[in-house]
RNA sequence: GGGUCGUUAACUCAGUCGGUAGAGUAUCUGCCUUUUAAGCAGAGAGUCGCGCGUUCAAGUCGCGCACGACCCA
């Protein structure tokens, strides 16, 4: 138990004396009638006149400004805030009494008809106070507030009382996600849940987190990707499916990752790869528009135009235009890898040409995609779940998208050749097998699900909190995530 | 994993050359019935992240650790 410093010992007594007026310090019999931002917006005008009538509002304290026997209150209910003018002449000695024992941070009740002051602010006139959570700590100091990110973080419900743009961030990302669930629906999407817990981490390479199973006597991993599962509901018929939820990977923290992340991810059977970027550009500029306001976003000082048609280029075409390779360097394998050394890339003995292509569009072009571009033709080297090309099967069907320099979307035609899906598998297995934190297996059932027969489709993974952070100007992911990952506090 | 920076009152921050710690807000007391970071007067409040070392003396210098931020891998 934390030592009670002078004001936690203070609080502490001053809950004791209210108690001891009669006042329940936690209860919950207050209705509000009334929410704050109903009330500022529908008395806006400062030329008409305000509504009439008793209104009832419940908030937190934000600020107290005591005069004798009078006080000017400010509330706060999740719409916002209100001043409220209290009078002992008005609620009587008793009342004010109690009132004279609030504290800031306290959950309070109250009544009374609106006016405006001197100075024009709307205002309720109070003619009664109810008492109804009483806070045993006191709130940050009200000109910087909370400012300290592991405080904000660690403490985010401080977080949230103080900064109301944090509140913001959480809304939209809420609404990002409503919207985009709407819009699939809309477009004949069925929303699906899938295992979270799976026996053989499949669908991307990454570390899992590993968990056991007690009664079954077995070693689950938790989901890093959901994929193998919402292709087997292609399999079984359905034909437009898709999940929002959480995955999980056993990796570093940083700005961008979080062990645990939400993705998008979506699945249409008889569609390409192209007619999902056709369906990203038109859902993501949907969703920018309903929730910003815009076409164009403001990130870390970078203007973003996110208004359709997006770039397109495959990625050779990216390395020449966006990255000044000279072609002449990509058309041969020998000097590509040379042109890879030269640029500091150690390239492994076995890889081919395709990973050094990918190698050198990490170092030379990602960080220069700022608008919305989609990166087509990935070479099948780096892609094990993807289709090949039908006229170059070195390059797939696939495309990813980046905005701010970012990946936000991976998508492909997906492979549904059972056996080729099982060479690309097991050479896959093989090449990670020295990982001891990678827990390779054969899904033999997925194999088994292909072998029934998917239809061709195309699929597709959004990172939520990426896209998040793009549209709410974070710049980190844990300004997008209610409780990021922390070390545990030390003591 | 490596580098840089940070950790001082509930919060936001100062703290000089090493000499036993300061401000504002918040809190408490008194005055104050239209304030807007309300005002005036007074008071209390600290394991200077933790540990070890150097020193007559450490918030300050050194080393280690913890937690966090940013950059790199």
């Amino acid at each position: 138990m934390e030592e009670l410093n002078q004001v936690l010992t203070q609080r502490r007594q001053k809950a004791q004396e209210l108690a001891e007026l009669g006042v329940n310090l936690y209860a919950n019999d207050f209705k509000p009638a009334h929410r704050i931002n109903d009330i500022l917006a529908k008395n806006d005008n400062s030329d008409a006149p305000l509504e009439e009538g008793v209104k009832s509002v419940a908030g937190r304290i934000m600020a107290l400004r005591k005069f004798g026997k009078a006080a000017f209150v400010q509330i706060q209910d999740e719409t916002g805030r209100i001043q409220v003018y209290v009078k002992r002449d008005e609620l009587g000695v008793e009342v004010y009494q109690i009132f004279k024992k609030l504290d800031v941070g306290d959950i309070v009740g109250f009544g009374g008809v609106l006016f405006r002051t001197q100075t024009g602010e709307l205002t309720i006139d109070a003619a009664s106070l109810k008492p109804i959570t009483k806070s045993l700590r006191p709130l940050p100091e009200k000109f910087h507030g909370l400012t300290d990110v592991e405080t904000r973080y660690r403490q985010r419900y401080v977080d949230l009382i103080m900064n109301p743009e944090v509140r913001d961030t959480f809304r939209k990302r809420v609404e990002i996600i409503r919207l985009i669930r709407e819009f699939l629906i809309n477009r004949g999407f069925m929303e699906v849940e899938t295992p979270m817990m799976q026996a053989i981490a499949g669908g991307a390479t990454a570390k899992p987190f590993k968990t056991h199973h007690n009664a079954l006597g077995m070693d689950l991993y938790l989901r890093i990707a959901p994929e193998l599962y919402l292709k087997r509901l292609l399999v079984g018929g359905f034909e437009k499916v898709f999940e929002i939820n959480r995955n999980f990977r056993n990796e570093g923290l940083s700005t961008r990752h979080n062990p645990e992340f939400t993705m998008l991810e979506f699945y249409q059977a008889f569609a390409t790869y192209e007619d999902l970027m056709d369906l990203t550009e038109e859902m993501v500029s949907y969703v920018a528009a309903e929730v910003t306001g815009s076409m164009t976003v403001s990130y870390q000082g970078q203007e973003v135009d996110l208004s359709p048609p997006w770039k397109r280029y495959t990625m050779d075409e990216a390395l020449v235009e966006v990255g000044g390779v000279d072609p002449a360097v990509l058309a041969d394998l020998d000097c590509t890898r040379q042109f890879a050394k030269e640029k500091g890339i150690t390239l492994e003995p076995l890889s081919g040409h395709g990973k050094a292509k990918t190698e050198l569009f990490e170092l030379l072009v990602e960080e220069k995609l700022i608008n919305p571009t989609f990166v087509t033709q990935y070479p099948t080297e780096v892609s094990p779940l993807a289709r090949r090309n039908e006229k170059n099967p070195e390059v797939t069907d696939r495309f990813e998208l980046f905005v701010t320099g970012r990946e936000i979307a991976n998508a492909f035609s997906e492979l549904n050749d059972p056996i080729d899906q099982k060479e690309r598998l097991t050479k896959q297995i093989a090449e990670r097998g020295n990982d001891e934190e990678i827990f390779p297996e054969m899904d033999e059932d997925f194999v088994r699900a292909l072998e029934y027969g998917m239809p061709p489709a195309a699929g597709e993974g959004i990172g939520i909190d990426r896209l998040v952070m793009l549209l709410t100007d974070s710049a980190s992911i844990r300004d997008v995530i209610l409780f990021p990952h922390l070390r545990p506090e030390s003591k």
